[in-house]
DNA sequence: AATAAGGTTTAGGTATACCTAAATATTATT
DNA sequence: AATAATATTTAGGTATACCTAAACCTTATT
């Protein structure tokens, strides 16, 4: 399938979160397109002023290459949501639909959706939805991974990167807000028993890293 | 803009609702290109078997056309309906937002979506929603302008060939449901003076034509 | 510093959905 | 029945987003 110019500024952001340039091969992987293609693509969005491009040196956004980006993640993630609130989606069923939707969606649906749904600050893992004007406020939370026996707070966001992930996580009783407490930590491999709401469930360190709480201030 | 192979199918459709042959000019003009691009199209559309097709005699659907066609009008109707339900469009405002969601429906998402608004038979201008099998029930109204004075009814559906016709429509206070009487018809241009619900308006017969009404059994 | 390995770009090609201009077929008029 | 008018198709060309294979840079290793 055909991939849209939104799809590779969105993924653009995503990767310059993690390192500054971004390489033609890491956009090529996440897309699941040839490297060829990329560089192809790199050239329009370059043309289009959307990224910094100079040859073999690798990426980065403009100011409004990032604009576009932040658009595409505030529209993807409002879709999310009203999939979950107005249509009982799970969170693992959501990014499908809403990778498809987040390309239809004129100024007035956006805002209309996002009146219907009562202005939300998060979608349904937690993430941040960047406002109307570009704006995004990444928390920082640490991860269940990072917390020690007897540590405890609150979960506030999990990551998405897999459905199956998503799935495990619902399974074992986690959600946004819910109660969270380390009972003990396995030296060996890290993995942790948890009180979860009032569940006791055993997670690994792959699930702990990927679940993140709010312990109040500290730490 | 790029128009979809469902595109064509679903005006081949309702062009072949006026006439049995479908020529390859009103093709041209339904969707806003050239002829020679309809021509490059309709060859394509034949090779996948959507459409019959000998060069000059002019095009018809096949049954798996059909198929398309239908369940492309399912999914526009139920998006408009969900627009008006969900979010507070009014019926002059669903169209392009529909003709763009139609494409980007999954099965899924079209039988929650139905589900959500309790299995719609019609849209918000009173046309019929196919069924998920591919039915459709073509009710068989008289048009406003068929009636004569004194003659009365509910207004069960409204064509929606303009935006500033079915604003005209909602200013006048016409909707689904709406009590209708003829007062008063004029001879000369077949214009009328109607009773809605209670107010007393007056109505072009180029308006009235646009306008079905339910007699209650007889003609 | 030379070479080997790996990443990136270029060259040339595919498919889709358009276009205009020219050629051809059909239909309507005299 | 010939011609004129109109509709349709063909020919050749554009832009987008892909691809593979080959050429070319950069970096890592020795």
């Amino acid at each position: 399938m055909s991939t849209h110019v939104e799809d590779y500024i969105k993924n653009i952001y995503k990767l310059q979160g993690e390192r500054e340039k971004v390489t033609t091969s890491s956009i090529a992987d996440a897309l699941s397109v040839s490297a060829a293609s990329v560089t192809d693509m790199i050239k329009k969005l370059s043309d289009r002023s959307l990224i910094k491009y100079m040859p073999y040196q690798g990426v980065e956004l403009t100011h409004s290459g990032r604009r576009m980006a932040l658009q595409t993640l505030r529209r993807h993630r409002l879709w999310e949501m009203f999939l979950v609130e107005f249509l009982n989606y799970t969170w693992d069923e959501v990014h499908d639909e809403a990778e498809k939707l987040e390309h239809i969606m004129s100024t007035d649906l956006e805002e209309r959706i996002d009146k219907a749904l009562g202005y939300p600050k998060h979608d349904p893992h937690g993430h941040p939805i960047p406002t109307r004007n570009g704006e995004i406020i990444e928390d920082d939370h640490p991860s269940l991974a990072d917390l020690g026996i007897n540590d405890s707070g609150v979960v506030v966001r999990v990551n998405d990167i897999s459905q199956s992930l998503l799935q495990h996580m619902a399974s074992i009783g986690i959600h946004m807000q819910s109660q969270i407490k380390v009972l003990d930590v396995v030296q060996f491999d890290g993995s942790m028993r948890v009180l979860i709401d009032d569940n006791n469930v055993f997670v690994s360190r792959q699930v702990a890293r990927n679940i993140f709480v709010d312990i109040g201030g500290k730490k």
